[in-house]
DNA sequence: CGAGTGTTTGAACCCTCTCAAAACCTGTGG
DNA sequence: CCACAGGTTTTGAGAGGGTTCAAACACTCG
C-alpha cells in the first residue's frame, strides 16, 4: 500500500529539473513527440470530447477541475511516463482539464473508437485506469491527514518519481509554484510555507524557492508514516 | 453518487445493464440474484484477486480501505444499480474491501480473462471505471468543503438515488449508522451529530435516528451549493 | 527604478476534534 | 412488564490545527 522507499542510495547525477529534459526513460529510445505545450497551455479542457490519450514525454502538467464556485481543484500532477486522457478510449468527455506548468512534450498513444482497439490496448487502458483509481484513493486518504504528513508524503513520492527519471531522489526542483502545490495538497499557500519552514527549522530539508534538498530522509519518512496527530492517540479498532 | 451530479449529461452510452443482460446466466434461485450477503458480510477484501464484477440488486454496501494506522476510510456507498469490482476485468486485485451494511443482493456481471471479454463488455467496464473516477474526483472535492456542505450534498445526492429507486426524495431511512456516515464524510461522529442538530434547529430537516425528513429542500440546496465557510469569503480569481 | 506577482512571517479567529458524560435504543432475563 | 447491560447517538467543554487577514520581503518584468 505504501510506496517503497529505498534509502541511502544517492543518485549518480545530482541532476535537477534542467536535466529532466535530457533524461527520457530508456523505454522510448528517441521518443516521438506529437505535441509540445508551453507554460500554461492546455492539452485539453474538462468536458471536452477526447480522441486520443497521451503519454508525457518530458515536462509536467497538472490536471484540475473547477468547482461551482470557481475554485480550482488540482487532481494531480503528471510527469514523464504518466498517461493521461484514458477517457478517450472509453469514449467519454475529459474528466478534468490538463495544463502544462512548464514546456512539456507529449505523445499520442491511442486512437478512439472501438474497432481500433486491440486486446493489449484494452488491457493497458484498464490497467492505467485502475492505477489512476488507486492514486485517487490514496489522494483521498491524504486529505484526512495532517499538513505535515501530506507534504512529507508528497515530497517522498516526488523524489521517487525523480529517481525513476534518473534524477536525484533527495534534491530536486519543484516544477510548480507554491499556490499550485498548496492547492494540490488542499491547504492555504501560507500554511504550506509555514510547514516548509518548520521542516527547515527541524533540519529535515532545505528549501530555496523551488530548490528542495532533503537533508534527513529518515525524519521525513517518519513524518510521512507516523504522526502525533490527535487522532492517532485514541483510535483502536473501530470497525462498525 | 452515480453519474448524476457532476456533468448533467444524460448518458448517451448504453450503460452496463445492456451489455450485462446477455451475459448473465440463468441462476438457480431468483433469476437476477447471484449472491445474498447479510449484514457485515464481505463481498471481497482489499487486495483479494477478483474474478467477477458485481452489480448491486438491492441493499447497500460500503467500500473502504484500511490505512497503515488501522483506521477505516470509507470510499463510498453502493446501492441498487451500482457496479463494483471493475478490477476483476482489468485482472487487478481489489482496490478496496466491500462489505454489506444490510442484507444485500448482488449479481455477477463479468467474467475475468481476456478471452472472455466482448467488445461491449469492455466498453461497459471502461465506462464504469470512468464514472468511478468521476465519483472519486467529486468525493475529493467534497473533502475541502465545510461539514455542513458535505452533509447537505450527501443528503441531496442520497435523496436523488432514492427518487430514482421510486422512493421519496425528501424522506428516507439512512441505511448506515452514524459512525459509517461520519467516516464517509470524513468527520467525527460527534461532529456529524452536531451538524444534524444544527440543521434540525434551523428547520431544514427532521431526523429521528435513521429516519430523515427534509423539510426545506431549498434551504438544504442552498447549504450544499453556497456556503459561508471561511474559504469562500475571500477567494476570487485564483487561476494560475 | 517602480509595478506586479509570488513567498514568507505574524496574529487572531474559528472550525473541528478529542475527551467526558448524559440520553437513547435494543436485546436479554427476571 | 420492568430492570439491566451493551452499544450507539447526542450534548457539552476545552484544545489545537488551519485559515484568514495583514504586512514585510524577494524576484521578475516593463
Amino acid at each position: 500500500m505504501n510506496q517503497q522507499l529505498h534509502n541511502g542510495e544517492t543518485s549518480p547525477h545530482p541532476g535537477l529539473a534542467a536535466s529532466t529534459a535530457r533524461h527520457y526513460p530508456r523505454a522510448w529510445q528517441r521518443p516521438e513527440v506529437d505535441r509540445i505545450l508551453h507554460r500554461d497551455e492546455h492539452l485539453f479542457h474538462e468536458g471536452e470530447s477526447l480522441t486520443r490519450a497521451y503519454v508525457v514525454v518530458s515536462g509536467i502538467l497538472k490536471s484540475y477541475v473547477i468547482d461551482e464556485d470557481g475554485r480550482e481543484q488540482i487532481i494531480g500532477f503528471h510527469m514523464a511516463g504518466d498517461t493521461i486522457g484514458f477517457e478517450a478510449v472509453a469514449g467519454c468527455p475529459a474528466a478534468s482539464s490538463v495544463q502544462a506548468l512548464n514546456t512539456t512534450s507529449v505523445r499520442r498513444i491511442s486512437e478512439a473508437g472501438a474497432g481500433n482497439r486491440t486486446e493489449s490496448t484494452n488491457q493497458a487502458v484498464l490497467l492505467g485506469m485502475y492505477q489512476e483509481m488507486l492514486r485517487l484513493t490514496r489522494t483521498l486518504q491524504m486529505e484526512r491527514r495532517s499538513l505535515e504528513q501530506r507534504l512529507a508524503v508528497f515530497l517522498i513520492d516526488f523524489g521517487e518519481r525523480q529517481a525513476r527519471a534518473g534524477c536525484s531522489r533527495n534534491e530536486f526542483l519543484l516544477p510548480m509554484g507554491r499556490k499550485d502545490l498548496a492547492r494540490h495538497l488542499g491547504l492555504a499557500p501560507e500554511t504550506l510555507s509555514r510547514v516548509f519552514s518548520r521542516f527547515r527549522n527541524r533540519g529535515i530539508l532545505n528549501v530555496d524557492d523551488n530548490h528542495v534538498t532533503v537533508l534527513d530522509p529518515g525524519a521525513l519518512r517518519l513524518v510521512a508514516g507516523h504522526w502525533d496527530s490527535p487522532s492517532a492517540r485514541h483510535s483502536g479498532n473501530m470497525s462498525g
